[in-house]
DNA sequence: CTTCCTGCAAACCTTTTGCATGCCT
DNA sequence: AGGCATGCAAAAGGTTTGCAGGAAG
């Protein structure tokens, strides 16, 4: 899923940013992955070891201040922490799956048709959109139950339980 | 919004409730909005007044394991908390207005259209879906700046900055 | 000189959990 | 007896805030 450059985003808006803020920033830009504070805070402090908490937390403020990040809580998989992506140039939203922790990204016209339509029949300016949805990817549906859980580090299936 | 009836709906599963459960349950059920634990919390306690928060988030737990409600974060317009509705009959979501913090429902066949695209496209079982929009209102975007917030109290407009 | 940023620690808020007790079957 | 539900209090987990020191304009 393409991003916006945050960095120049920034620039652009005439913000000035700090060593720490701009250490911050480019770890969120580069990850792979959609990344929560703590995690986030990890990276960061690879490029500037003395970085706090409180100035990861006060930096995602202030780009969500500036619209240039989206918030998510990926149906609350692992927690009630949030997890924290540049935003994309075409809208998108995330299949959780239950079973193996995997997050797929979607992109659907029929999804930008309706957040058209909310704009249009109900004259609701938007300027966030979440949608998450959860259940059971394609792969745990046809394998016996369990048998994802081994095969690959990359997913954490904290939760088997929905939270929502 | 037509909401299941939760308590025939569990009877309907064999589940046994206690009294405080039922009260909690009934006090869900008969509220006109989303309502988070706390408040639940304390309309239940109407009822029962000697029920515990642990009771409520462990009827809460029942309830949403038995996939009766669903779990709402109402874009965060106000903290961390999550609110709880009986599950609808037709899929709705929600659009919070970040001025006068108004939640309306919404229904669209286009949201039925794209659920159904996740399932059949990409092989994905949906058990919960959540979409949630942030922005402004028709209302709030026609007034001039602020002038909704004293005028109802229906709303509560604790945070006017968006938190996702 | 003023403003904003920083680290640190403490506070906050919601949700979860351990435990002893009690109810119901 | 056995199993589940309850209140209470404490813990947990993530996020926010007060404060004093510093850097920057």
């Amino acid at each position: 899923m393409e991003r916006k450059r945050l960095d120049e985003q920034i620039a652009s808006k005439g913000v000035r940013l700090t060593a720490q803020r701009r250490a911050v920033i480019a770890s969120l830009q580069e990850a792979d992955v959609h990344l929560d504070a703590a995690t986030l805070l990890e990276r960061a402090r690879q490029r500037n070891p003395n970085i706090d908490r409180a100035t990861v937390y006060r930096t995602l403020e202030l780009l969500k201040k500036l619209g240039l990040i989206d918030e998510l809580d990926l149906m609350h998989l692992e927690g009630e922490k949030h997890y924290f992506e540049a935003k994309s140039v075409r809208g998108h939203f995330h299949l959780a799956c239950f079973t193996c922790g995997a997050i797929v990204e979607y992109t659907s016209s029929t999804f930008e048709q309706l957040k058209q339509e909310i704009t249009s029949e109900h004259g609701f300016e938007i300027q966030v959109v979440r949608l998450e949805v959860g259940g059971q990817c394609e792969k745990c549906r046809r394998l016996p139950r369990d048998s994802q859980l081994s095969e690959s580090g990359e997913h954490t299936p904290r939760a088997v339980s929905q939270k929502a």
